[in-house]
DNA sequence: GAACTAAATGACAGCGCTATCAAAACAGTT
DNA sequence: AACTGTTTTGATAGCGCTGTCATTTAGTTC
């Protein structure tokens, strides 16, 4: 394994100028430039990251911390960060932190961080994304922050999202166009930002065609494939339920949908049934399952790209999240009302 | 953040003494031990990674690689493989290597460790598992290796598997009680050994049986809700069409779900479906499914215990993989032939 | 108690890199 | 040519830890 020196030597100049040309600094001529490049090449040389983050105080290493009951959503998100950081030369690395239901999970950071192997930045989604107590920690430490998903926190970190809100109104809108008047909804966690945005999203939609929110048709939910059954049971139990149910993911939308088998109701000829989020299971259920596409890959490469790009400017310019595109899919679950 | 220097001076000893305590090493007296630990306690002190590997040449890093398209099986792994390495002090990064279909993934391996920060140990899941020259470039760079699947390589790395014939059988045998006698398979990538072992379970059965495997009653597959649909569909339209499917995976199960349900038979009435995994969708899907059920997150624990087990021993010794415990899971898509 | 062995402890170098600061090279002015 | 100011380059000191080897201390024997 080839060292600086060795670069050195070969190009002819001194260590410290190898140095400098690897870290893009000003200050060198694009001749040395071009050698101290071609010895390099030459050597197959790459710098050591142990050596690196002991002396600069850098880790090259990117935390994406997740709550321990994983899901689907995040794994794609993290598939995309991980590339992200491969193309950059960073590593992606891993923490599970394991709370009690409605603790925060602050504690459970701070702890982690307090080693000398920190991240250069942290990576945190949708539900610890919006917990302001993790935040505070993180900015205690100075570790800048990439949030994903709606977070409403400012406080210097860089974010992206998708317009839950507006997501919602489309789909609404879509079940309205198909003639369903009478709508469920199956709200998510309510500590999640996103829950109240999509709903916000429904209200909007049915409110914008003159429809009032019918308190029977909203159903509280946690996100998960038991409490969409549980929702599904109490909307089709209703003296007059509705024509269509959306929940506001597709985990619940799953669940929506086996209330309706196993009741005999048949889908989507005598409901129609929406989620969010397109997750892996959307297209592997029947009948395949109508929801909003949310660009998970892109939410991971660019929250790590964003996060990257102000670890070098060192400076915590918060700046606004950028909001990534959503896209309604339309598969088997939903048609017209009869 | 304190340093060994701090803890060297707060407990009275030399800072040699702090590093004897934290590595376990021996000829250190107990009092002096004690004494030592309590100020690490004191001092809240972590020891450095960065230095720690750039002297010690370990990077306290577990590697665990995958294929780019990732599935819910890696996805349960990978979070065992977390929890097991966060236990004993190592960081789990992960790597995504991109290879067209058919190519071997060694190349790619091999640029990627030609780096600085090589990882202490490599985690390599079902496909890449088995792979040949994974393994060879691996071993060349000195990096011990835990599989996990059925690999049938036996060069020095540890592995943890289940029994995978076992479990086919069992439940071939459960569909064969069930009444059923004519029973479809849907076989897997060829490439991965699983393949061809729960095949062999599912002959086995019926061969213990006195049934002959029909070959119209084999079909191949690659593991994916896809090749499930497919098979299913050639299945459904035979003149004498199974009365069971067991699938060699629960995606592809669900596959043949949807081929029935978009034919109008219902299952389990009319057909009884298996799959083999227990995933997540197993028990999201209309009707829920009956499965093998594969203790993954054990299955990542394990492999990175026993991985960070032979690291300190630095011998190579290969030793038996661990088999680990299967289970048949009834659930609702397989009933009683009528 | 001297002479030895064995165990416990410490001093110090150096892993590969980056930051600091000093030296050298160059350009422009008088 | 001597001076100043600017840019480019290099010598050197650690970052926090562990391995080597020297040193001290305790334990044993005659």
């Amino acid at each position: 394994m080839s060292k600086m020196k060795d670069v050195a030597e070969l190009a002819g100049v001194s260590i410290k100028t190898v140095s400098r040309v690897l870290n893009n600094e000003p200050h060198v001529q694009e001749r040395m430039r071009a050698r101290v490049k071609e010895a390099v090449e030459k050597l197959n040389y790459v710098p050591s990251n142990s050596a690196r983050s002991l002396r600069g105080n850098r880790s090259y290493t990117i935390n994406m911390i997740c709550h321990s009951h994983r899901s689907n959503y995040v794994n794609t998100i993290q598939f995309g960060a991980v590339m992200a950081c491969q193309a950059r030369g960073y590593q992606l690395t891993i923490s599970l932190i394991e709370v009690p239901e409605g603790d925060s999970a602050a504690e459970a950071i701070d702890e982690k961080l307090t080693t000398h192997s920190k991240p250069d930045g942290v990576v945190l989604v949708a539900p610890l994304a919006s917990d302001e107590s993790v935040s505070k920690v993180l900015s205690d430490h100075k570790i800048p922050v990439a949030r994903i998903g709606s977070s409403r926190i400012k406080d210097g970190g860089v974010g992206v999202e998708i317009n839950d809100m507006a997501a919602a109104k489309e789909m609404t809108e879509y079940l309205l166009s198909l003639g369903h008047s009478r709508i469920g909804f199956v709200r998510g966690k309510e500590e999640q930002v996103a829950t109240e945005e999509r709903f916000q999203g429904y209200q909007a939609a049915l409110n914008a065609n003159g429809i009032d929110v019918d308190t029977d048709l909203v159903s509280p939910g946690r996100f998960d494939f038991k409490s969409g059954l549980l929702a599904g049971e109490k909307f089709l139990s209703l003296d007059n339920p509705p024509t269509a149910i959306f929940a506001a993911n597709d985990d619940m939308a799953a669940g929506v949908l086996m209330a309706a088998n196993q009741r005999g109701i048949s889908v989507p000829e005598e409901l129609s049934v929406a989620g969010f989020d397109d997750s892996e299971i959307a297209e592997k259920i029947w009948p395949a399952l109508t929801t909003v596409h949310q660009p998970l890959l892109s939410l991971g490469e660019v929250a790590v790209s964003k996060l990257i790009d102000i670890l070098g400017s060192s400076g915590e310019e918060a700046g606004e999240p950028t909001i990534l595109g959503h896209e309604v899919i339309v598969r088997q679950s939903t048609a017209k009302l009869n």
